[in-house]
DNA sequence: CCCGTAATGCAACTATGTTGCGTTATGAGA
DNA sequence: TCTCATAACGCAACATAGTTGCATTACGGG
């Protein structure tokens, strides 16, 4: 996906050795259009090369905390992991088809939010908005 | 909550019997102000009346099922529940505290989302929008 | 080369959700 | 009221996602 993200000097400018596993992870998840979850990141990278399950869940774990990626939450029964918004990749909403539970990203611009209204009522600090949309996708919408 | 909803009469036209069970989730549910998980909707109801851990979920599954709850994932570990809009509740954005996780209904109407862009180039059916936001919530902001 | 630290592997564990199957309760019709 | 079919429920077992503790390995600085 990414050819213009170099990952090692990603790493590293978070301050994290960029370690074959961590390369190996960012390189998967980087690579693919869709935020993929843990287990078939774990999969995926052991095709090539030996990595504990939970060694994967460790590198998420730190990549995320590092704002490298971001963990997403989109109705499956786990975490999704993707790129985080970043100069050469904007923040985008992301679709899951309520059917098959595939999940797209939709195109970054394609969505205006107007926080106003919240901002005038919420007490907190607002960090990350994140827009999901469910429906059908257009797969499931053909078959019926 | 909602002094409003007539639960029995809910689950009626939803073609639903009114079992205690139900009823009680719905209650639970229903006079909470943020949405729950599964397993807080299965301690409260068995505070007053004894209700098995699974049939808590197949409860929720079915009360989804005909959209009279809506299930959440907000980031944390699992689903949240809450009230499906309708009549008397229309659609809300919902945040999430960053630090302890907490959640909170918004307003309603404090946020306006413009999906066009997306419609031009999406090929599947949209169904739902749901917007979350992320941050510190007042507390957590306060104690640092 | 030695040492401290960070990263990894492995086993066990927790939390969340699901399935299968037998039992109980409920409402419709005889 | 009695019988029966169906829906709801309880319980045990299983499945999936994620976490923790601890031992081992790898790496970079002296």
């Amino acid at each position: 996906m990414c050819s213009r993200c170099n990952y090692r000097e990603i790493l590293e400018r978070a301050g994290l050795e960029a370690t074959p596993g961590r390369m190996h992870v960012l390189e998967v998840v980087g690579s693919h259009p869709a935020p993929l979850s843990a287990a078939e990141i774990h999969r995926t990278v052991n095709r090539s090369r030996a990595l504990d399950r939970v060694t994967v869940y460790r590198i998420l774990d730190r990549l995320v905390e590092k704002k490298i990626l971001q963990a997403l939450s989109l109705g499956g029964r786990g975490r999704l992991f993707g790129l985080a918004p970043n100069e050469h990749h904007p923040a985008h909403p992301h679709f899951r088809c309520a059917r098959c539970g595939g999940v797209q990203c939709l195109p970054p611009g394609g969505v205006r939010v107007d926080l106003a209204g919240v901002r005038r009522v919420f007490a907190g600090e607002i960090r990350r908005v994140e827009v999901q949309v469910e429906g059908l996708c257009a797969n499931c919408l053909q078959r019926g």
